[in-house]
DNA sequence: CTTGAAAGTTAATCTTGATTAACTTATACT
DNA sequence: AGTATAAGTTAATCAAGATTAACTTTCAAG
């Protein structure tokens, strides 16, 4: 029974680290600082921690690399943080841009008798309110289209499935014109030079920058 | 503005605190340590420290009184604590002797959109699954009967109210048995010399030891 | 191949909350 | 009144997680 037993810093840091790889970048010291929000030597301090733990593999000056057993915890963390997200949103109608803050808090609390309760009432979901995968129990992360709304030629249509920002505005505001996920949507035309793009949201027309486009993930309309 | 900011160990001390007074108990130093399962020295050391904060009187050897700002938060974390039991009773029917420790966990972090919503999806309680009463959002504490079953003459019908005790095992068997806030119970005899009481529990009769009875809250049978 | 900026580390220090051990105060009893 | 025992305090110490300041590495660019 190897229970490290993390404190909530140390898993903090793990789902960090585990959060800048998914999303391509390395976990570098910095990053990791700033995605913290302390300082690089406090980041120092708890990676030479994790790695005496054994959860991550610690060489100065090298990138920060997760064992299985550090993966294991920041995917553990991460359902958590999904599960809640969601059990909030269909509980409460709380929207989807408060959720992200509280799950925050919450993840590292989440017992296993509240995870397994939360997970039949929600019938084992395998996405969020935001179209995350959640990890299922035993660490699989489920797959997820990579097809970026800003890749997509003119005309074609797509079904929102994610929405990779846990940025409250940002979210408030794509809640508010519809794009979220399983929304239909299709470019009607791109503005040159990186312009902004003209998009069909289910029934409405409406305009976004390109940078925005790189945050909602769509696929293919029938695959739903 | 005035957000002390106080620390869940903090939290955790001024809710002790008071608990033991509202048990009817003097707030002394041995008491909330071994309530906290801390050693006294710690104990000494926290009410210090809030001492300083300005949330409780502490002088030398005497009974640790809370101030009103020290009480205020009390009576939020106890609030957060009962909504959080009631809400995971009825939103993941968990049954009434787990979610004590669980809401331990979560009444440090429910913010106040959380706070407002589980209030409103329940409708404003003002008892928790084990018949507890919910402060309101001011700090109001809901008035509660003071009759213990222990107390009550043979042959005389009463309402279950409240479960004192958050005792895993115990609350488990007394809800096998059907001993939870809204059962009907009358005593039909009672064993001499503090023996055993034999009771009427809704429609099956049961036994039960003085010591539980002291735990049971019953008030008239009308006054649902 | 040097150099300067960016990234990372080290060292010293701080705070919170804990511990144990030793000492002090309060209290209850004969 | 004297004293044992329970309760409470103090002191020394620890560990986690932070900070700032100073130093070191890395690496890209000329």
């Amino acid at each position: 029974m190897n229970k490290p037993d993390v404190s909530r810093a140390q898993e903090d840091f793990l789902k960090t680290a585990y959060l800048l790889n998914s999303a391509g970048k390395p976990a570098t010291n910095s990053e990791i600082a700033k995605a913290m929000r302390v300082s690089p030597a406090a980041a120092t301090g708890m990676a030479k921690r994790l790695g005496d733990l054994g959860l991550l593999t610690y060489l100065k000056y090298q990138e920060i690399l997760l064992t299985d057993k550090g993966q294991v915890i920041a995917l553990e963390i991460l359902r958590h943080h999904r599960l809640l997200e969601l059990f909030f949103t269909e509980t409460l109608n709380l929207p989807w841009e408060v959720v992200h803050q509280i799950a925050d808090k919450f993840e590292h609390d989440l017992d296993e008798v509240l995870e397994d309760a939360i997970d039949s009432l929600l019938d084992s979901p395998s996405i969020d309110p935001h179209g995350d995968p959640i990890p299922s129990k035993s660490g699989a992360m489920p797959a997820t289209s990579t097809q970026m709304l800003a890749d997509l030629p003119a005309r074609t249509p797509r079904l929102v499935t994610r929405v990779m920002t846990q940025e409250e505005d940002l979210l408030a505001y794509l809640g508010s014109i519809g794009l979220r996920p399983q929304a239909r949507v299709t470019i009607m035309e791109r503005k040159p030079f990186n312009g902004p793009l003209r998009l069909q949201i289910n029934d409405e027309e409406n305009l976004i920058g390109q940078e925005i486009a790189n945050l909602i993930v769509v696929s293919e309309t029938d695959a739903e």
